[in-house]
DNA sequence: TCGTTATAGAACCATATGGTTATGGAATGA
DNA sequence: TCATTCCATAACCATATGGTTCTATAACGA
């Protein structure tokens, strides 16, 4: 699987809120297929097919219990997003730059223009 | 829109290798529709469709140029999914120390080495 | 061995996605 | 006014996605 297709496969899976939900409930440990499944309206099957999506994109991966198969969040595709969204970073924080500019200007457009307070994330 | 859906938008964008290369080329500054079609073995419409997937997840905004409507790269998006990431960084970097640790054990394997908290991997 | 539990898989359905070609419409320029 | 340029929309198609129900299988417990 190229970079791209990893890429593609992570971006996939994240954008879907009942399998964000399960990577929530995984970041807080290991947990079966049937106590993933609890919290939703959704048949068994249904978040098994969310399983392999995020199997298929490596954020999941799964051992052996007895019967059950306990999913374990991993963190590999998430750092490998993190990594490319650095790339944009200056996009973001010129944007905040510039919405800042507006603000003061309105606030006090005649006034010096004073270093920003508060974080920007 | 709520937040839930904006980064389902957001993430379903970035899914696509074709809307990641055209956010690429709006990082190098504002393009119309056809110079971002260009590089692409793609019709022009399949281009506005991809477009307005990005329009619709906030990651692009639109301008008027005569006849063009140039694209313009929007960060706001870019910094929501990274703030959603940092729920889950502490994952990454102890899946890095595992490895770390694996990797050490790895190189020499008579030292004694810090017992590894958790029976996993 | 037999039943139960945990999970996966198959078949099916509705809707979404990503592409196409053809067409329409706004702004430009001659 | 009229042709051209730039772009969007419509209609269509194939495939993917996200759900269902029903069934099969593997491991346990009695």
């Amino acid at each position: 699987m190229t970079s791209s297709e990893r890429l593609n496969a992570t971006f996939i899976a994240l954008a879907d809120p009942t399998r964000r939900a399960i990577l929530a409930r995984l970041a807080t440990g290991e947990a079966s297929v049937l106590e993933l499944a609890k919290p939703f309206a959704m048949s068994q099957p249904a978040i098994s097919k969310h399983l392999k999506v995020l199997e298929r994109a490596g954020l999941i991966s799964r051992g052996r219990d007895a019967q059950r198969r306990p999913c374990r969040i991993e963190g590999k595709p998430l750092a490998d997003i993190s990594e490319w969204l650095e790339n944009y970073r200056r996009i973001w924080e010129e944007n905040f730059q510039r919405l800042d500019a507006l603000l003061e200007e309105l606030q006090a457009p005649e006034k010096k223009t004073a270093p920003r307070k508060g974080k920007r994330l």
